[in-house]
DNA sequence: AAATTTTTGAGGTACGCACCTCAAAACCTC
DNA sequence: GAGGTTTTGAGGTGCGTACCTCAAAAATTT
């Protein structure tokens, strides 16, 4: 009934509890018989190391940062909203998270920061950021300093990370090139692709998935070159412009990104506006109002939630080697349409705490 | 930079650490001023109690029950198992988690297990029945025991239960019936539907939903009378070939629950699979396999997971009295096509246990 | 002002574990 | 078997909280 304790180890194994603990906590100074003798005990009781009182005990504190592009983007917003929500209530397990914008297109302050977190105690760090060789040898380091290193949203595959969450963004293009295809049900047509750049890793992927599902069972549509915005409202329009004058039976526009107030007012200005097929990713709060009224007619999306609270989560079970969940932690390509638009959480409130809160 | 401890309070309140703890733990004999003093006190250093260690020190356990009807049915099987798995994850945190089979039929029979658990002292329920006077009462009960109860997938709204996990059946209906009607986008045809039985509210709701989504936006859809099942699987396919026969432009089926061995064959032997868009509810291997092979178009589901580990986390923050984190609590309406069908999570093996678990 | 009641303080024990010290025991080596 | 080395045991302290007891202090009543 009870749950055996580390004296109930002992008791078992017929050790004291100075071997147990010697065992249980990898301290040197004890023969393998006598190793082999406990983790057998421990095996028949079913002893569960509680992992709270350890950590009490141990007075132990989890530092962690989580680290972001400071380019603008409603989602990089939107995750760093749910992340500050998911270290507040990380307070609680003992966790202090640090969110950070690093110069996206410095690569070397990245890795200047890596370097300060190194120095200082870090116990886990979440990092969303391009793969570059300086990047890996910085996280090299960092883990064998002990840190814990989970890629977020954008993997770091040749980089030995320790976990990577996030979604695969070739399925994430394919999901969206099936609905594309769907919707405009066998017809064909043309299909207008824009993203902010074509440089980044994520939006390749996705164009690469969109493109394959497309050709493969909707080859009647024709996807149109990638139009990039490089982070100019004007430019997006002018190209837009440009590009519809050269495609006179546009059906369908696909968004790489979350999107742009700027591109929603040109096909309205154009007359295309709800009568083009339009699909993005992302839930942000624009999407979420363009969905809403139509405009936008399905998204692919990643819960920033579930990613923030997953990143966290994953870094807590690789610091305390324990093994993950994988059902919980992996990231579902969600559908987003406004039939099923998830209501928006009212954001925990800020400031004043309730009088007692309670902390796990 | 030291997390706040009950010692601080005392010293900041100018009080002795029992009158804090008495007011911390609402016992009696303090006077409203020395409460206020010390609530005061709370408030300005931004004590957080540490819920690890107040449970270590009770040396609390929680003893949740899951009741889940004992209806031969895959979706049910799939989250008996997502409950099993979640039960074995929180085995952890001092948790005993019992899942239960209930007779369906015999309403009674529910009502006498919830005594029983009332009177074995249990800490949380959680529960999928439908709605009934003698349940409605039974919960109340449970309640003014200090019992947490939540009601799981489906909710029971009449019933003072502390929390609904699941999603909203009308919405997902709705969901069903725009993927329909997009995916058959604009042509005419008749569209059949399916369930074991019209008796459930849950079919209800969806029916509901897909009629009031496609009267309103797919008005050129005819869609038939609800065929029903009852479990029996040559009556299916009966009443099938039977509706097939008046329908002579059938262009969809929308199956209420998770679908049928018999009605994939059915379809086959009419030479409509694959020919007509096929969208049904919930994943389980059948409806994985069957999106897979394209003879599904499209699932409307909710996660068998999250259903599970949100009835655990809920019930706990219930039994506790912490707030609970809606943004993660909220089931979503998931769209699964093969396109972003999540890959099966290997089950976590049952039996031999790593040598050492930890837990929190 | 005395008697009574209420409120407060001081102190202890326990929860399950980590981590420390020191001495005793067991094991080697020659 | 004396010397050394390695392994083990006994015991303690602390983490932050809950819960208990008993006496002292303060507030209230008479």
């Amino acid at each position: 009934m009870m749950r055996p304790t580390v004296n109930d180890i002992a008791r078992e194994a017929g050790v004291s509890l100075a071997t147990v603990d010697r065992v249980l906590n990898d301290r040197p100074g004890v023969r393998a018989k006598t190793v082999q003798a406990v983790t057998d005990a421990i095996r028949r009781i079913g002893y569960v190391r509680d992992l709270a009182a350890a950590n009490l005990a141990r007075s132990r504190n989890y530092r962690i940062a989580c680290l972001l592009p400071d380019t603008p983007s409603q989602f990089l917003a939107t995750l760093e909203q749910a992340l500050h929500e998911a270290a507040a209530a990380a307070v609680v397990s003992r966790t202090e998270v640090d969110i950070l914008r690093f110069p996206a297109e410095d690569p070397h302050a990245l890795v200047a920061i890596l370097a300060r977190l190194q120095a200082q105690s870090i116990s886990g760090v979440a990092l969303m950021a391009p793969e570059t060789p300086h990047l890996r040898d910085a996280i090299r380091s960092l883990r064998q300093a002990g840190v814990a290193v989970v890629a977020l949203v954008s993997d770091l595959p040749n980089t030995e990370r320790d976990h990577f969450i996030g979604i695969d963004n070739v399925a994430a293009g394919r999901t969206a090139g099936v609905l594309m295809g769907r919707f405009l049900s066998g017809n064909p047509g043309q299909v207008m692709v824009v993203a902010q750049s074509l440089l980044s890793r994520d939006a390749l992927e996705r164009r690469r998935g969109f493109d394959a599902v497309v050709q493969a069972e909707f080859p009647q549509l024709d996807v149109l070159q990638t139009l990039e915005a490089h982070g100019s409202p004007e430019l997006l329009r002018r190209v837009v412009f440009e590009m519809t004058r050269h495609a006179p039976r546009l059906r369908g526009v696909y968004v790489l990104g979350s999107g742009h107030r700027v591109l929603g007012a040109a096909l309205s200005d154009l007359g295309l506006a709800r009568r083009v097929v339009v699909i993005a990713h992302e839930l942000t709060p624009y999407t979420r109002a363009t969905v809403a009224d139509g405009t936008i007619d399905a998204l692919v999306t990643q819960n920033t939630g579930h990613l923030a609270r997953s990143a966290l989560r994953v870094l807590r079970a690789k610091i305390d080697r324990v093994p993950i969940d994988e059902g919980q932690e992996q990231i579902r390509i969600d559908i987003v349409l406004r039939e099923n638009m998830p209501a928006l959480a009212d954001a925990p409130a800020h400031g004043q705490p309730a009088a007692v809160v309670e902390a796990a």
